[in-house]
DNA sequence: ATCTTATATATGACGAGTCATATAATAACA
DNA sequence: TGTTATTATATGACTCGTCATATATAAGAT
C-alpha cells in the first residue's frame, strides 16, 4: 500500500501525530495523493502493529491527548526497501474515457459541451498547481534539504505536464469536432 | 459507477452475455478500463434489479446456459443521461509519485535505475497500444459505424499521448540526474 | 495420458479508499 | 447567543475492485 509508505516517508522527516500527518498530506502530496483522515488513523494503527512505528502519548489539557508516532529502525528499513523497489505496473483507469468511447450516441454540440466542461476542470487544476509551492513552502523550510525539495518539485512538474497534455488533447479534439460541424453546415 | 455504464454502452450495440462482455472489454476499452470478470457478473445482476437490462436465458447443450442481457428503454435512457452528464472531477492518484517524492533517501544511481525501470514499462505500454486497433477491428466491423469508430480512436490517442508525456518527463529527469552526477564527478 | 484452453456463470474473502458521524474543549465570529 | 473553525482521535457502513476458486464439458495440444 502506498499510503503506508507515504506515512513512513513523512515520519522519517519528523515524529508526527495523525492530525499532523493529515496536514502534511494536504499541503504537499495532495496533488497526486489525496489522503483520507480516517484512513490515516487506521493505517497508523496497522503500522504500529507491524512494528514500523511506535506511539508516544503526549498528554494535553483542554484538548484530546496527542499520539505522536515515531519511525522505528524497522520502519526506516522498510521505507528504504520500498523506495528502491519498482512498483508493479499500474493499469490506466480513466472513467471519463468511457464517456468518450460511447459518446457517439450524443449530438456533436452535446459532445463539445462535455469536452469543454472537462477542459475547464483541467484549467482549474493547473491554477491549483500554481499554489502548491506556496502551500509546501513551510515544509521545505522545516526540512532544510535542497535534495528533498528537488524531488518534491519533480512531482509537481509531473502533474503540470500530464494535465497540460490532457488539456492539449481536449483542445485539439474540440477543434476537430467544431471544424467537422462548420464544414458540414456549408454543404 | 463507470463499469455499469460501460456495460450499458456495450449492450446498446447488441445483446450480450457476461462472457461476451468480458471479451468486449478486453478487446476494446482495456487500455483505459480493465474490467474484472467477477465484477461484470455482479454488476449485471445489479443492472437487472434496477430494470436497466433484462435477462434471456439461452439453453445450450454441452455448455452452461448463456444468460443474454438486453438493454431496456430505461437502460437506454440512463445511458444517454449518463453520457451527457459531466463526471465529477477525478483527483489524481499516482502511487509511484510517492516514491519520487521521498526518493531523496536513495543514491542517484538507485534513483536513475528506478526511473529507467518505469520508462521501460511505459515503452512496453506504447507497444501494447500499437496492437489495440487490430484487437478492436472485429468490433469495429460488427458495429459498422464510422462515427463510433471515430470516438473509439480518440480514447486510444489519449492513452498514447499521456503515456508519451509521462515518458518524456521520465527521460528528461533521467537526463538531468545523469548530468548532475557527471558534473559532480569532475569536481 | 495429461495438461491447457475455451465456453459459461458464480461466490467468498479481502483490500483500499470514502463518507458520515461521534466525542470534547476552546476560540473567534456574526 | 448561536455558529463555525481548530485541535485531536476514532468507528461504522459502504463502494469499487481484485484474487482465488468452484462447477461443468469439450476440444486441442504435449
Amino acid at each position: 500500500m502506498s499510503l503506508e509508505h507515504a506515512i513512513l516517508g513523512f515520519l522519517n522527516y519528523a515524529p508526527m501525530s495523525g492530525y499532523d500527518l493529515k496536514k502534511a498530506f494536504d499541503t504537499s502530496v495532495r496533488h497526486f495523493w489525496p489522503a483520507d483522515q480516517s484512513q490515516i488513523y487506521r493505517t497508523l494503527k496497522e503500522l504500529t502493529e507491524r512494528g514500523w512505528v511506535t506511539v508516544e502519548v503526549v498528554p494535553q489539557e483542554d484538548r484530546p491527548n496527542r499520539k505522536v508516532y515515531h519511525l522505528t529502525d524497522a520502519g526506516r528499513e522498510e521505507l528504504r526497501r520500498w523506495l528502491a523497489t519498482p512498483l508493479p505496473p499500474e493499469e490506466l483507469r480513466v472513467p471519463w474515457l468511457i464517456q468518450v468511447f460511447f459518446v457517439g450516441q450524443l449530438t456533436d454540440a452535446e459532445i463539445i459541451a462535455l469536452l469543454e466542461e472537462h477542459a475547464a476542470e483541467l484549467r482549474a487544476r493547473l491554477r491549483q498547481y500554481d499554489r502548491v509551492p506556496q502551500q509546501a513552502a513551510a515544509y521545505a523550510e522545516a526540512i532544510q534539504s535542497p535534495r528533498e525539495v528537488f524531488f518534491w518539485a519533480l512531482t509537481l512538474d509531473y502533474g503540470v505536464r500530464m494535465t497540460r497534455a490532457a488539456l492539449e488533447w481536449l483542445e485539439e479534439k474540440i477543434r476537430i469536432l467544431r471544424e467537422m460541424n462548420s464544414s458540414s453546415e456549408g454543404e
